[in-house]
DNA sequence: TTCCAACTATTGTTTGCACC
DNA sequence: GGTGCAAACAATAGTTGGAA
């Protein structure tokens, strides 16, 4: 455990050699709230974020709760500890931290324009293509960043037709052996759709992105159980199209960096990460008067809590509408 | 066979999200 | 505002496949 590095190296300076479960109750309450108090970030010496410094705490907690039962949460004997962390929080805030400076933010309608005409979105390459049918899950589909599109699997979208005739994708979870579902936070009530729009360019149909996807898979990954996201074929023997992708699942690495790489190269703004899809989802349906308790149904959010406290906002200022992204309200027609 | 580019998993570090 | 957990990112080492 690292924080636990951290501490153990403050104490060594301090000619403290002993593990720091071999400390006794009152010592470490001394030693914790100094740590609190004067560690540094080893890069440059600056101060930790609030956030941080709680977690830091929170690791020593769950270390001394298995190493002797010991809580320094709870116990009166860490009272001081506590306290250091608390004053320590509220002075880093006073001094302008705590702000969240690194939060992602959402893709205004001018930045996805922007992409598919630099060819980061589309349909034109095969690293495209695949930035393409990410974003759109993410943007209809509501995924989380990282964890739920590394999960997925192919079987877990499936190409539908409705009475109109019109064709969706529909995105259904199933359970696997690595996905029990018993954590209550990743519910989805619904299975939320996307829909195609016949009347957009190709590249910017999501059915139609999705089944040229499956074109360039190679056959034997289009199974139920293969992974969704292909590593990209950078073979040059390209002999047929069935070469854009591996028969290997893409690397966490690449898969978490995907919006970040995309900004990068199209030169957009700093904090676009993976995140900012699906917020660019919830502010798009959110200044498009859809109801938060609608959206909540699509995002798997728990609660109405983050929505409620949502404003609008006004246009122009990073806001994408639903020209550019596609008619984002069909996928609330839920079955409930 | 060797080299190299481009990828991957793993581990470490910092921070934010979701919920209460 | 407090808390638990996971995401995001970076560094590193190992792997793979094409080219020479």
């Amino acid at each position: 455990m690292l924080d636990i590095g951290l501490l153990q190296q403050f104490l060594s300076s301090k000619n403290e050699l002993r593990r720091i479960e071999d400390i006794s109750v009152e010592q470490l309450n001394e030693y914790l709230s100094e740590f609190i108090i004067s560690v540094r970030k080893k890069e440059d010496q600056g101060e930790y974020e609030p956030s941080s410094l709680r977690s830091m705490f929170a690791s020593f907690e769950r270390y001394l709760k298995k190493k002797n039962g010991f809580s320094i949460m709870m116990d009166k004997s860490s009272e001081r500890a506590r306290k250091a962390l608390q004053s320590k929080q509220k002075e880093l805030k006073q001094k302008g931290k705590g702000n969240k400076p690194n939060a992602s933010v959402a893709l205004s309608e001018d930045e996805v324009k922007l992409l598919y005409e630099k060819e980061l979105l589309g349909i034109s390459s095969r690293e495209a293509l695949l930035n393409t049918v990410w974003f759109n899950n993410t943007i209809h589909f509501g995924l989380r960043g990282c964890k739920e599109h590394r999960d997925m699997c192919w079987g877990d979208v499936k190409p539908c037709k409705n009475a109109n005739g019109e064709e969706y994708l529909e995105y259904f979870e199933r359970q696997t052996k690595t996905r029990t579902g018993d954590n209550p936070r990743d519910v989805r009530k619904v299975t939320p759709k996307m829909y195609a729009i016949p009347t957009n360019p190709p590249e910017k149909d999501p059915v139609f992105v999705y089944k040229f996807y499956a074109e360039k898979r190679p056959n034997e990954m289009n199974t139920d159980e293969a992974p969704f996201y292909l590593a990209v074929n950078h073979c040059k023997k390209v002999s047929s199209d069935k070469s854009w992708f591996k028969k290997s699942a893409i690397g966490v690495n690449t898969l978490n960096s995907l919006m970040k790489r995309m900004a990068e190269k199209a030169g957009l703004g700093p904090n676009i990460s993976n995140h900012s899809g699906r917020k660019t989802m919830m502010q798009t349906l959110t200044n498009n008067d859809v109801p938060p308790t609608d959206i909540v149904q699509l995002s798997g959010h728990a609660k109405r809590y983050e929505l409620f406290n949502r404003k609008p906002k006004p246009a122009n200022e990073n806001v994408s509408s639903l020209s550019e992204l596609g008619d984002l309200q069909r996928v609330l027609h839920f079955e409930y």
